[in-house]
DNA sequence: CGTTAGTTTGAGAGGACTCAAAGTCTGTGG
DNA sequence: CCACAGACTTTGAGTCCTCTCAAACTAACG
């Protein structure tokens, strides 16, 4: 779907709001693997995924960690540089040849002086992600190896076909070797 | 700090907004040991520690789990329920003697209908929340519990002096007996 | 069809857990 | 002011999950 069409199936923003965002847009393909966005950069971009798959990552330790992934039809960016002023951690990498909008934030930001539906845009924004990571951290906290595996199996289970294991494996907070033994058994 | 004087150094909330938050909200003193606020009910209020010290909890498979402690100057109010219409998991206790000050969040809201100032005050709490969601995130994943402890120590000495070992323990995500043998090898 | 990336398998090590029991602290009633 | 009960903390033994290191496979791509 397009940026345009989510925004105001989504959100119900008024067409001149929603002309403002989309002038403000450009829409670009980008191939399998390649990178999107680079870590350590300050980006100020949020990114919408129209088609394919991407995958937010960063170095820890000189490994690379998946963060997060996001299919079709979501927003991806550093939610934190985003809305702070400092460079990012997190790079962004196409699993799939994708097509993805960038939206800079700062023309967001512009309008969200002056309007209280970009401001609740924002906040549905900061609160999807705030329950993402609430998520993700009972999961680490209380759930074995094996029941993570288990929970994207059934909540995602199209990520377990287009992303590789090792990417999936760091996003599950395990070893490759450990997520291959996993999935063996069943 | 009071709230109104929190708000003000803070976020510069002007006279007019200050006096309608200040109309709206309510302050108590909870005894140590008290509940404040109970597991598993709608709640639509954010709590302003002014004084002590508090923990919001929930209950994991019959466990009792420590999410966050909010010392003074800080709020408190299960993030997610607040602002969708949702039992909230999170109970919040006293553990020590405190004097909160309770704030209908609907009142915000309905502020936020008519202010930018308001809806940027919302967007900065849950910001915070995420960045403190995401560091723990990180910790969890990536760190030792002896690690843990130690940031902890360093970060926040003054909870270790003020919460009971088994709260820090259940907070760190580790049983009390290993909080209590890293505390012990040093 | 060979080179490289991705996946599987195995052995051994270590951190954290559970269950269990002993020791210490704290506050209340006598 | 002391003694005792209940809460809190420490210590120990044994187990299990996941890790690392290493090597063998397998698939993908030019």
């Amino acid at each position: 779907m397009q940026l345009i069409a989510y925004l105001q199936s989504a959100f119900g923003l008024s067409d001149d709001l929603l002309r403002q965002i989309d002038e403000a847009s450009t829409t670009k393909v980008f191939q399998k693997k390649s990178i999107v966005l680079d870590t350590d950069h300050y980006s100020k971009n949020v990114y919408f995924v129209q088609e394919g798959l991407v995958r937010m990552f960063y170095y820890k330790s000189g490994r690379d960690i998946t963060h997060y992934f996001f299919p079709e039809n979501s927003f991806s960016g550093g939610s934190e540089s985003v809305f702070n002023h400092k460079k990012s951690i997190y790079g962004i990498e196409a699993l799939e040849t994708s097509t993805l909008t960038v939206i800079p934030f700062t023309a967001i930001e512009n309008l969200a002086t002056g309007s209280i539906a970009i401001n609740k845009l924002i906040q549905a924004i900061l609160l999807e992600s705030l329950i993402g990571f609430s998520s993700r951290l009972q999961s680490l906290q209380f759930e074995t190896a094996q029941e993570r595996y288990q929970n994207l199996l059934e909540q995602h289970p199209n990520i377990l076909l287009r992303a590789p294991l090792g990417d999936i494996a760091s996003y599950l907070g395990i070893s490759q070797q450990t997520l291959s033994v996993i999935r063996a058994q069943k």
